[in-house]
DNA sequence: AATAAACTAGACTGGACCGTCTAGTCTAGA
DNA sequence: TCTAGACTAGACGGTCCAGTCTAGTTTATT
């Protein structure tokens, strides 16, 4: 049966070497996010880990391996926060302008952009995690406040015929032309007020379209 | 003075070489765009011209230029048509329907996305690169329908405040949810119908919140 | 203290690839 | 026919890197 890889026995337990583990984790975030897959070395990984190369080959079964693994974990980390539900106590301005900040405050960060990008980049080598990215941040956004959404409707307060193509409407707008300019590295992070006038506009544009009249 | 290089000869010749610069041209193109930057190889583009490595360092000062080439050649060359001015003559809804259609075919076809793809992906090494492709294609595009927009708000047809801004949340309505999975190339190219769904949302929000009341 | 497992530092293998070089072929013009 | 320049096929040097291996050190557990 081969015995069990030193890499598996790591997998299942959870206890000290978990730090380990995690300082790995957190290099290759870096490096991987900082240089892409193809420019990444393992050898940068483990010097910015500060940690011998054999050990991440003892925690990761490859290059592949280590990054499907920082993808996945910043995946849930950095795009949980979009995925909450909305605030139903407000009324629809407020709330499409709360939804609106906190995604863009994800989006539109270093952190945001330069997982997007490299995904953006490796899509045909690893098209599973383009697939699981997009569930659990653009997906994920758009349901929850399609849900909120069907409730404006169902209230009789909005006109909304098909909430999910709205809501996804609404992300449109609200990325606008800042993400392609982010996405091309064109700007820096935006300031405040920048973000402040894409919500406004956005929410404006969102709510003359679907007003009862 | 070192004697001029032949690639610098023949970048000044027009005549006959010309066709063998362009097969190398079309190759790269095919090739880089395909691999990304960092996974293309010179032979692979030799190959593929069915021309000696050589020849392409006669006609190019290297990797990075050939790129540089290709890129600048298909943003000329493929963006070309979502650079044109309106059409004047017919009303609104019909004159920004024809732009989105010109928008989308050239944006979400399959060469327009890989172009795009592989300058977010290198846009850290060819900064300039990522410029040009932004000033050509969705700049253009959008100072041009700002034109026609200040120009119907000239005339009273529509409500538009700041021509170049509402251009921009056109274009960002019109690329939608679908850009977005093409980009992570979760969706092949998008059939006719998809596309009239997304022109005709983005256009129906557009002539909403810009309506003169 | 003894022992096993985890870890380190660094050498090493095998392969990919850029850019150069060599030697020879083809073509066009004098 | 002779010659110069363009081209081809392929070898080659140098570099980089994924993944393995070795030998020695640290850590934890008994």
């Amino acid at each position: 049966m081969a015995g069990k890889s030193t890499a598996a026995k790591h997998r299942a337990q959870n206890g000290a070497a978990r730090s380990k583990r995690d300082s790995i984790l957190d290099a290759a975030t870096r490096v991987f996010l900082d240089c892409g897959y193809g420019d990444a070395s393992m050898d940068a990984v483990a010097r910015e880990a500060g940690v011998a190369k054999q050990t991440i080959y003892s925690y990761f079964d490859g290059k592949d391996a280590l990054f499907e693994a920082i993808v996945r974990d910043k995946c849930d980390r950095l795009l949980e926060p979009i995925g909450m539900a909305e605030a139903r106590g407000n009324d629809p301005e407020t709330a499409l302008a709360r939804t609106a900040r906190r995604f863009l405050d994800v989006v539109l960060a270093p952190e945001g952009m330069a997982l997007f990008r490299t995904l953006v980049a490796e899509c045909g080598r690893f098209p599973n995690l383009a697939e699981a990215f997009y569930r659990s941040g653009p997906l994920l956004a758009a349901a929850n406040l399609a849900d909120y959404l069907a409730e404006l409707d169902g209230k009789g307060i909005l006109k909304v015929d098909d909430p999910l193509r709205a809501a996804r409407l609404f992300f449109a707008l609200l990325r606008g032309d800042l993400y392609i300019r982010r996405l091309l590295d064109l700007d820096s992070e935006p300031d405040p007020a920048d973000v402040e006038r894409a919500v406004a506009d956005a929410v404006r544009v969102f709510l003359a379209a679907h007003a009862r009249r």
